[in-house]
DNA sequence: ATAGACCCTTAGGG
DNA sequence: ACCCTAAGGGTCT
């Protein structure tokens, strides 16, 4: 009853290997999206998008928000002609979830890319199919990263569902939840609001999100941001000009250098609260940046244990020069997508998915550790020692046909992985034992092992 | 360049 | 039953 008009479903050929919206909506990109009884929904530009999906196609419908203090709602007065039926003349949704899950790219074509020039990715990716980078609105990715630093998706989502509450427009209401689009960069600016989001559980992030939206604004401007958009992202690709159209309208900004990647990086990261990790995700999620890649502790471990990135470096604190190589790495990798990618083995190292990890049984993500990590030691054999202080295991044993490692897990667990090898080929085959100790049973094997 | 502090929530071990 | 610790898509000083 709240929403002034609700389409019909329609519907969009797509299949699974293109698009999981199961898998995309809830990785990590955007915090918004709500499941209820098998539908997913989330407020864009304004109206209240549902999703469904089969083998086949991607089912969608609208619902538009009833017209704020118009004292005469016009669609009441006028009869049945385009009553309960939107206009689908004028409906842009369409093109909206299009240009949302950038579904100009193939997604098909891209995994292939990626699995013929990494043997990692081709391994794990079978079992996460349908990632896609969504296209979404730069400032609220901007404001929903601030939010991740330090944090975790359930509250992130949870921060991000009260701006909203809190400071967006009420949209709708499905089956008794309260839908709100994300607030506008004004809506956030104030001096109570700060104090505000602290009352509201944002903590440190609080000032991060207040002094940003100040600054954006009322400083830079909105189109600051939207300046720092990828023009050649299909996303926002230029308006179509005819060849007699005037071209010198186009190169405004002839007085400017090019944007690039690079350098729209660098602008966030002028902005508080925004570091080199919450650029990335803006410039990838939000501005159509495809070479950006997030570097967080996921994609850091990822690095060391799937592409021999090395701690070696004493320090313990990850240095901007040690992110801007892991970055460097994917993308030589990887190429212009790189980012794309990156998501991919993110979420496959997610523990919420761990249960899609490998396709033989239900191997938990500690499980999977510790197979890659023996695999890692079947592979260098001759090294295993050594690399074991690399990675902190603290007992290593290896043998003609197995190879046991046992590694720190936290300072309270030693997680031990057996991992059979045949022969010459020292092919792993499968077999893994994995055990679970106490300080005190650990120091036991210990002593066993040596 | 490099440790700590920073808000808060939850899961798991004592 | 509770307290305690660790960790969760980092950034700032």
């Amino acid at each position: 009853m709240g929403a002034h008009k609700l389409s019909d479903w329609r519907k969009l050929p797509l299949s699974l290997t293109e698009l999981c919206i199961d898998t995309t909506l809830r990785c990590g990109q955007s915090f918004r999206w709500r499941k209820i009884s098998d539908e997913w929904h989330c407020v864009l530009r304004g109206r209240l998008i549902s999703l469904k999906q089969d083998a086949s196609h991607l089912h969608y419908r609208v619902t538009w928000p009833k017209p704020t203090g118009s004292p005469v709602t016009s669609s009441d007065s006028i009869p049945a002609a385009g009553d309960g039926d939107v206009d689908t003349e004028q409906d842009d949704t369409e093109s909206l979830l299009r240009n949302y899950f950038a579904l100009s790219h193939s997604l098909s074509t891209l995994y292939q890319q990626w699995a013929a020039s990494d043997a990692n990715f081709a391994r794990r990716a079978p079992a996460f199919t349908g990632i896609r980078i969504l296209n979404q609105d730069a400032w609220e990715a901007l404001v929903a990263f601030i939010c991740s630093s330090n944090n975790n998706i359930g509250r992130i989502s949870q921060m991000v569902q009260k701006l909203c509450i809190h400071y967006g427009p009420y949209i709708g209401t499905i089956e008794g939840e309260a839908f709100h689009d994300f607030p506008e960069p004004q809506a956030l600016s104030g001096t109570h609001v700060e104090a505000h989001l602290r009352e509201l559980g944002f903590g440190y992030r609080a000032a991060y999100i207040a002094q940003t939206a100040e600054i954006i604004s009322y400083l830079k401007g909105a189109d600051w941001l939207l300046r720092l958009r990828n023009p050649e992202s299909p996303a926002f690709a230029a308006p179509i000009t005819r060849p007699g159209q005037n071209e010198t309208q186009s190169s405004s900004s002839s007085d400017e250098t090019p944007i690039t990647y690079r350098t729209a990086h660098e602008a966030l990261l002028t902005l508080p609260g925004v570091g080199p990790k919450v650029a990335d995700c803006v410039c990838l999620m939000g501005l159509g940046w495809g070479e950006a890649v997030p570097v967080d502790t996921h994609v850091w471990q990822i690095a060391q244990r799937d592409y021999h990135f090395s701690t070696k470096t004493k320090t313990k604190t990850f240095t901007k020069v040690m992110y801007n190589s892991v970055g460097d790495h994917f993308r030589s990798i990887w190429g212009p997508q790189a980012g794309w990618a990156q998501s991919v083995l993110f979420t496959s190292n997610l523990k919420a998915f761990a249960g899609q990890a490998s396709g033989a049984g239900t191997k938990s993500g500690i499980v999977e550790e510790a197979i890659v990590k023996a695999e890692k030691m079947v592979r260098r054999s001759k090294q295993a020692h050594s690399l074991a202080e690399d990675y902190g295991m603290g007992v290593v044993k290896t043998d003609e046909e197995e190879v046991t490692t046992t590694f720190v897990r936290s300072r309270k667990r030693r997680i031990t992985a057996v991992t059979k090898v045949s022969g010459s080929d020292k092919k792993h085959v499968g077999a893994v034992e994995v055990e679970v100790h106490t300080r005190r049973t650990s120091k036991r094997l210990k002593a066993a092992a040596s």
